[in-house]
RNA sequence: UCCCUCGUAGCUCAAUUGGUAGAGCGGGCGGCUGUUAACCGCCAGGUCACUGGUUCAAGUCCAGUCGGGGGAGCCA
């Protein structure tokens, strides 16, 4: 008796003919026939199909038990590996011994049915709805893709560092924070000036939780000189878009001795590394998005892996609209050098002008961070956004400002105090070198990768302003 | 936060100009079949989101509240 998956039974299905071996997973669905044999549904997780056990009315509990099972009761199964005599499947198992591990109590009200749910409903019982095809899928995906991000970066002799979720910046600059408070809200500390007093917090300062890991990852980019991180960043801000999550996973690499260019090849890099690897190891829940959820999503895949992203400055990006506008493209917002990119820009460059994913680089200095470095031309920095058809900013990056006074000169322009920045700016008196990052959002490549129309249903338990049931 | 929209059975949805609340799936029982979202018959299952109002009469009209979704902004 051999303990197998179920992706194990269908990848060496001819090995395990004859064999007698061991499933244990969850009921899908069961179909009887009345001649005396019950067809069960069993799936396991390990892949996208579910694997059909045959139980004959001759096993012990044919009828106490089998006859009563309903979706995702949870059985051991044991058996022989028999060619399928239906269609549907190469092999099945022909069961000896079933055993019901736990039953679904009251089946009536069971919220998973094997039928379409809406995603809106199962994000209501998101702690049942790993058991639904899809979300089964974007589970394996999602580890899919977060391995290749690993292997990409180790591969090229990167370090993945653990920078800290809770930060004592208030100043990380990408939004608003969470705070860490171990503080009695019904009794807060003041100072004589009737102010919070957070010398007596835990950390005895104020506290957040992270908005990006960049500025903690550049000091160690400085000395490790290729570096990532790679976790949960949080925002609190009051968004509602199928595009924003409070909590979400961000991978955000910095390379030394490097610019802007080695910046935008290294996401170009990166992306069709994870969607390669996808493409290769996940290709039984790809079809199932590319059958039910979004027809284009394996050609699209197929076709970024391919052709070279469009790379453009955001000077000829505003050109381009602008033309647009000429022959009579109408948008709502005006278009004018200076100013940011609206989602409709956004869209028409990517989606309609290049039909692919654009490099957008080199940004007026007003509309981005004090961090990004100060071009030649004195009006724009280094920055890059890559744009994908269908969500938008997937990539956000930039060469980093490695010269100090250049760097307080930003930080005073844009009314910041110097002091907060200490250790950042020490980084740029100590063996300062040019280098350079960007910060990609992992669902949001999760969402361009599955077609999935919604951020809140690729992640595993989704944290959105008023929702933080499971 | 702003704009739009939706809320009816466990789930997906219907219910005409305001006039007794319906179907499919799921569940139970029975039938049939090496079945494939199986099929056929019967049965059970509803505070029509909540509060108030208009009316002889409200799922339907009006006001408010709560919740879901879409779009915008912010960004990844």
């Amino acid at each position: 008796m051999i303990d197998v998956t179920v992706a194990q039974l269908f990848r060496d299905s001819a090995a395990y003919l004859g064999k007698s071996v061991r499933l244990k997973g969850w009921v899908r669905t069961r179909r009887d026939s009345k001649a005396g044999i019950s067809f069960i549904q069993l799936s396991d997780g390990s892949c996208f199909d579910s694997a059909q056990v045959v139980v004959a009315n001759t096993v012990a509990n044919y009828a106490s038990e089998i006859q009563r099972l309903t979706a995702s009761c949870a059985v051991i199964a044991e058996g022989e590996v028999v060619a399928s005599q239906g269609k549907g499947q190469s092999v099945e198992l022909q069961a000896s011994k079933v055993e019901v591990v736990g039953w679904v109590e009251d089946p009536d009200s069971y919220p998973i049915q094997p039928k379409p749910h809406s995603f809106e409903y199962l994000r209501e019982v998101a702690h049942l709805r790993p058991r639904t095809n899809t979300f089964g899928a974007i589970g394996r995906v999602r580890h899919c893709l977060a391995m290749a991000v690993h292997q990409f970066f180790n591969d090229r002799g990167f370090c993945w560092i653990h920078t800290p979720i809770i930060t004592g910046n208030d100043c990380e600059g990408a939004g608003q924070m969470f705070r860490v408070s171990t503080l009695d809200l019904a009794n807060i500390p003041k100072t004589p000036e009737g102010k919070v007093d957070f010398s007596q917090d835990f950390f005895g300062r104020e506290a957040h939780l992270t908005v990006s890991g960049q500025l903690n990852v550049e000091t160690w980019c400085a000395a490790l000189s290729k570096v990532y991180t790679f976790g949960p960043t949080f925002r609190a801000e009051n968004s509602n878009t199928s595009r924003h999550l409070s909590e979400f996973w961000m991978i955000e690499p910095e390379i030394a001795f490097a610019s802007l260019v080695e910046d935008a090849q290294l996401a170009e890099d990166l992306l069709k590394f994870m969607f390669k690897a996808l493409l290769n190891e996940r290709g039984d829940d790809l079809k199932f998005f590319a059958e039910r959820i979004d027809k284009e999503c394996i050609t699209r895949l197929e076709k970024l892996v391919e052709a070279p992203f469009e790379r453009m400055n955001y000077t000829d990006g505003i050109a381009h609209l602008e033309a647009a506008i000429a022959k009579g493209h109408k948008f709502e917002y005006p278009v004018s050098w200076g100013t940011d990119l609206q989602s409709e820009h956004e869209r028409y460059l990517t989606e309609q002008l290049v039909g692919r994913p654009v490099i957008l680089m080199n940004y007026p200095k007003d509309i981005k961070a004090f961090y990004m470095r100060m071009n030649d031309d004195g009006k724009t920095v280094a920055a890059m956004d890559i744009l994908a058809p269908g969500i938008g900013e997937i990539v956000g990056g930039s060469q980093r400002e490695e010269r100090l006074d250049m760097l307080d000169k930003r930080i005073d322009e844009m009314k910041l105090d110097r002091n907060a920045y200490w250790w950042y700016r020490d980084l740029r008196r100590y063996g300062t070198v040019p280098h350079a990052g960007f910060g990609l959002g992992f669902e949001r490549a999760i969402v361009y990768a599955t077609g999935m129309a919604n951020i809140r249903d690729v992640i595993p338990f989704a944290r959105t302003p008023k929702s933080c049931e499971f």
